[in-house]
DNA sequence: AGATACATGTAAATGGTTACATGATTCC
DNA sequence: GGAATCATGTAACCATTTACATGTATCT
């Protein structure tokens, strides 16, 4: 896949320029899906040569034009065909646990001193995420109810955000104290 | 970083040969930085023309002969000064995350029962991981007698796979009771 | 005039994936 | 002779990162 099909779901959802994209894309995919302004123009302007998007060149006044990307039917049947596709598992990259792995080799301070600067991050964002669980879905439970499936699934992502960041946090706070101990 | 310092900590380890290096490393430290096999012969290749590894060609009867890499001195340098250095929060990037989000636009059956593979994968690599570190690791409060450090590295490590596949468990199981309800 | 926000890109380099390639040796 | 395991790569492609580039409009 790669980019493309994130940029799909972003657009599916509300048609954007380059510019207000890539912030949406931060706040929401983005968090499963990184991905810088450059590398998403390059995708955008890719996906209008293949019939993905069409574009509307909105003029603004006060500030410069923009082009707003929407997604075409054959767009929409290429989302379709991979969200059918199967998924293998996700690769996980870390670079951390490679220099937790490695501590032995270098500086342990040095590594500790890392862990604790994650830990602080990672406890930040999950108050963040929590936060906004709380305010953007104050009542789950009513999501079930027919016509909200997306919204449903919008809550569901954030819960993963919610349990990645969890995750970290637990993993980072039992090295600390396993190594703080001695 | 990318592989190498990753490389580097495997053969710090361990001195070997590009096949047995990367079997060690798919059940090691590749947990965590997947590589290919052609990626890992491509990365000792520069590491040795940089002089961070040297290579003994080990004659053998009954098999190829081979190529067996050990890290230098400089090597070793460059090990530690990558682990002195600061890393920021690693970057994630999921797939199945992105068909979640998605799954209105396309066919939802389908995307459910690519999470319910996932799932069904993800508990199999959980029993296996919690399985492996009380073998490998019987008495993991021992671990924390002088001269152990290395072996705890390996054991906190190991826990962190363990509480990912928690997470990975957690949250599509999350995703499914949430789903099926309907 | 200078700082800030809006808006869109290009170019070069690095890293990783996929497909292909080759040869030695052992076991059946 | 054919399959399996050991052993080491090359080449082409794709995705991502980093550095650089340009111009508009507003606000102070």
């Amino acid at each position: 896949m790669a980019l493309d099909h994130a940029l799909l779901v972003a657009l599916s959802e509300q048609p954007s320029s380059g510019l207000d994209l890539t912030r949406r894309f931060a706040r929401s995919i983005g968090y499963f899906w990184p991905a810088s302004h450059q590398q998403i123009y390059k995708v955008l302007g890719r996906m209008e040569s293949e019939g993905w998007l069409e574009v509307t060149e909105v003029v603004q006044t006060g500030r410069p034009d923009k082009k707003v990307y929407a997604v075409t039917p054959a767009g929409a049947d290429a989302l379709a065909a991979w969200l059918a596709t199967p998924t293998g598992v996700d690769a996980f990259r870390s670079e951390i646990a490679v220099k937790l792995r490695g501590a032995s080799y270098g500086d342990r301070a040095a590594v500790l001193a890392t862990v604790r600067d994650l830990l602080a991050d990672h406890t930040l964002r999950l108050d963040h995420y929590t936060a906004l669980a709380k305010r953007q879905f104050p009542d789950p439970g009513a999501l079930h109810e027919a016509g909200r499936e997306h919204e449903l699934d919008q809550y569901l992502v954030l819960r993963g955000g919610v349990r990645l960041e969890e995750f970290w946090v637990g993993w980072l706070t039992e090295y600390l104290e396993a190594h703080d101990r001695d």
